[in-house]
RNA sequence: GUGGGCGUAGCUCAGCUGGUAGAGCUCCGGAUUGUGGUUCCGGUGGUCGUGGGUUCAAGCCCCAUCGCUCACCCCA
């Protein structure tokens, strides 16, 4: 490789047409779960004002920083390519007046943008199906986000992730918390590895998450949040894992499920897999019932979540569906290629389904087969010289042991719809 | 930002102690003048990521640099 050869952004992949089937798959059919619990569509840019996201996140420097994709404009704005859904979200529900009295179940899909080093189910163009409602306090909402994102993975055939719940109780709670946890490490201060002493002064929840074997022990012996709950918060956590239950949807209450962000309280949820390497979340959700009134708006509660659309296809990598045309039109000469292509317009407009890859830049009957086999078609159609003369068209199966046979091009559709399209 | 692994044909990769660049797949053609998939034969395709150095000689050794990848950090 030249290194004058012009390339794709680091961590900005292409998504070839050997794998677009597979993401259609995927966003078709998570669509249709979100449509049957009746959550609207809603489409929000993809570029916003950096100030945006320095108020949902702006605690986290590193986050604002370093891992934002972020610019001047030439009005010297600062604007950001959105790192996450939910920011943009709502501020277009205050905007727009949306959340005003009123209850929103949305939900949104496309790419997101983080400057970080890209590793395998991370990248710094990905793509995000979330959802998110707002205006319900209870943990019932809570509940059916989370049956929803259970029914996502049945419908999609994926049944090795797994369910981990916690709450985090209100930001008062988690405050208290908080003081106990850095106490208790600090009491263990000498057994902390560099990382983690960092974290002791900018996020001392996060040790809890850290991945040194060495630590576990003294985690393992860490006070925990569910511990340190409020009343109000146990009660709604409690009614969550009822509904869970009579739903039949397994979980594993993981208390050290924590969020790198304060703006999360109560419910949070994840659904992770062990394939996947280091990045093994595929879903992540839980409650923001802050985040409105952080931005501007009226004191709103809201639940959400996200799944990463690139770690699905990774797991779901096996099972491509079947996109290959159906038939392959085989045509030769200046008159072959002209019934041809007559003959492909009639097909299309009287077999709406019907996939049809008509050959194209002429070649031998030898050669036009090759790629017809190629092509994955289960028939090929082919108009010769012979059929042209008798206004004939030659049917050729490719995948079963049939005699080909010829037909008189009028009969072509009837013939077709008989034996492969009775439906349409 | 930090650390490991890797850059050789469109793809997957081999290349010994430094001695003229290889295979499989793909693609094109032929065996078969209107019939693919199996088989056989032939062909196209390379600045060995890039730049420098050592050497009679570098894909191989040394330095630098770019890229890919996995992990750490971070995780919205």
């Amino acid at each position: 490789m030249s290194s004058q050869k012009i390339q794709a952004i680091r961590g900005m992949n292409d998504i070839l047409p050997t794998q677009t089937p597979i993401w259609q798959h995927i966003e078709t059919t998570i669509r249709q779960v979100l449509h049957s619990y009746a959550y609207q569509e809603i489409r929000l840019p993809l570029l916003e004002a950096t100030e945006l996201f320095n108020r949902t996140i702006g605690e986290v420097t590193d986050i604002v920083e370093k891992e934002m994709f972020s610019f001047t404009d030439r009005n010297g704005d600062r604007l950001s390519l959105r790192p996450e859904g939910t920011a943009g979200c709502v501020r277009a529900g205050i905007e727009q007046g949306l959340f005003y009295n009123q209850i929103q179940r949305l939900w949104y899909m496309g790419p997101m943008f983080r400057h970080e080093r890209p590793q395998k189910g991370r990248y710094r163009q990905f793509h995000q199906i979330g959802a998110e409602a707002y205006g319900l306090a209870g943990p019932d909402i809570d509940a059916e986000i989370i049956l929803m994102t259970a029914r996502f993975w049945r419908q999609l055939g994926l049944n090795d992730l797994e369910l981990q719940i916690n709450s985090l109780g209100t930001a008062a709670a988690r405050a208290a918390y908080r003081e106990h946890l850095v106490n208790y490490f600090s009491d263990h201060h000498k057994q902390l590895d560099a990382d983690s002493q960092r974290r002791l002064h900018t996020n001392p929840l996060r040790i809890l998450d850290s991945k040194n074997p060495d630590m576990q022990t003294l985690i393992e012996g860490a006070p925990q949040l569910l511990e340190h709950l409020d009343e109000p918060s146990q009660t709604h956590f409690a009614m969550l894992k009822q509904l869970l239950d009579q739903a039949g949807v397994n979980y594993r209450v993981n208390p050290r499920l924590v969020r790198g962000l304060d703006y999360y309280n109560r419910t949070v949820f994840e659904w992770v897999t062990q394939k996947l390497g280091a990045q093994g979340t595929v879903c992540a959700g839980g409650r923001y019932d802050t985040l409105v009134e952080q931005i501007g708006g009226r004191a709103t509660p809201a639940i959400g979540f996200a799944m990463g659309i690139e770690r699905l296809v990774l797991l779901l990598d096996a099972e491509m569906p079947n996109n290959a045309p159906h038939i392959y039109l085989i045509t030769v000469g200046d008159e072959g290629m002209q019934q041809g292509f007559r003959l492909a317009e009639t097909l299309r407009d009287a077999i709406p389904k019907l996939r049809l890859l008509t050959h194209c830049g002429g070649g031998r009957f030898k050669s036009q087969f090759k790629r017809a086999d190629k092509s994955g078609a289960k028939i090929a159609l082919v108009l010769g010289e012979d059929e042209v003369a008798k206004q004939q068209v030659t049917v050729k199966y490719l995948r079963e042991k049939q005699p080909q046979l010829s037909l008189a091009q009028s009969d072509l559709v009837h013939y077709l719809k008989e034996n492969f399209f009775s439906d349409s």
